[in-house]
DNA sequence: TTACTTATATAACGATCGTTATATTTCTTA
DNA sequence: TAAGAAATATAACGATCGTTATATAAGTAA
């Protein structure tokens, strides 16, 4: 029974990775139950035994996106300490994250499917985010802790929004352009 | 001649409207042609007629957009004069604004849609963008001039932002405490 | 092995996808 | 009013949609 369990979540995996990277780059509707399943080198069949639905494996794969936060945003904190947020909004208007629209952060890509999805996973969004949201904050002790929330959502919405403005965009210069204004306009934020 | 012209217009004025409506709510791929044409009291011989494609009624209607944004933004500043960026704020962040997805500003809607849109589309959303960005800029004359496109970039970024996230949470308090912070942010941006 | 359970694959459902070709309607002009 | 052109409607194409039901394969336990 022991090995089956492996190759079991071996496959659930597969298909939830699948389903992560192709929830991200194509959108909810922008991508399939059959082309999420083949890319997992797996079925449909399999992809239903284990989530049920095509909702049921975006709430899965939005989980999945938004728990790497969870775990990324502390990860930030201690490795660079005070000056993480910096490391952040360079990491998160990079190159590097803004050309990698599959396996890039869950908020900026998932965050407009959310108004189309179905209340599970609306509310899943809603717990995830407010925890993200307190985690940037708990990052924040150059503001008085009544104002650190706020500070952070804002952050996380210039960021998102930034992102979002740079990977619409196809000419360089402008990119350019937009993404070293959000990052000074980030950094301005979080002075005290 | 002039009245099957004037009837045409209608039409085709009918299948862009929604056709905006509906790939601004639903997404590019979120929305089909028969449904855009039912929508628009059409038919898809009307929908092709007109537009050839679905991509090229997503390109009018991606234009469409962006030129209400290029028209209201001096319209803002005509009306509010200094303090027109205050009351954008206030409205791109408000309630009616957040709730209407359908009829909302096209830049928050559209621009996540962009990566996955056709070489045409894109290249028209760089240059409207850039003009966007360029009649931003104009309204704030409390920086100096090479500093006012980077501070225009950095305010439509934090507003499309905000907008997104708020619009993809459910919670009301939790709503109010992120457009409450982002507004607050974008004032602070543009602070002098 | 033999029976049984479980995981995955296959096949098919009706519905809808974007698109094309053709039919029908509506209007203009002679 | 008859003929012609233009605008729109209808019907159908193969492909894919999300989902279900069933078949096959792979595992454990006797």
């Amino acid at each position: 029974m022991v090995k089956n369990q492996t190759r079991k979540e071996e496959t659930r995996r597969n298909i939830l990775d699948a389903a992560s990277r192709g929830f991200r780059e194509k959108g909810f509707a922008g991508v399939g139950v059959d082309g999420i399943s083949k890319a997992a080198q797996a079925t449909s069949g399999a992809f239903y035994a284990h989530f049920g639905s095509k909702d049921g494996a975006f709430l899965a794969a939005l989980e999945l996106g938004l728990d790497e936060v969870i775990d990324g945003v502390p990860q930030f904190q201690r490795d660079f300490g005070d000056g993480w947020t910096d490391a952040f909004i360079d990491y998160y208007l990079g190159r590097d994250h803004r050309d990698d629209l599959a396996c890039g952060c869950a908020m900026t890509s998932l965050s407009p499917e959310m108004s189309r999805a179905d209340a599970k996973s609306r509310a899943l969004y809603d717990r995830k985010m407010q925890t993200i949201a307190g985690l940037v904050a708990k990052g924040l002790p150059q503001f008085p802790a009544d104002q650190r929330l706020a500070k952070a959502w804002a952050f996380l919405g210039i960021l998102i929004g930034g992102l979002t403005v740079t990977r619409a965009l196809s000419d360089d210069t402008a990119i350019d352009a937009v993404s070293g204004a959000v990052k000074n306009a980030a950094t301005d934020l979080l002075r005290a």
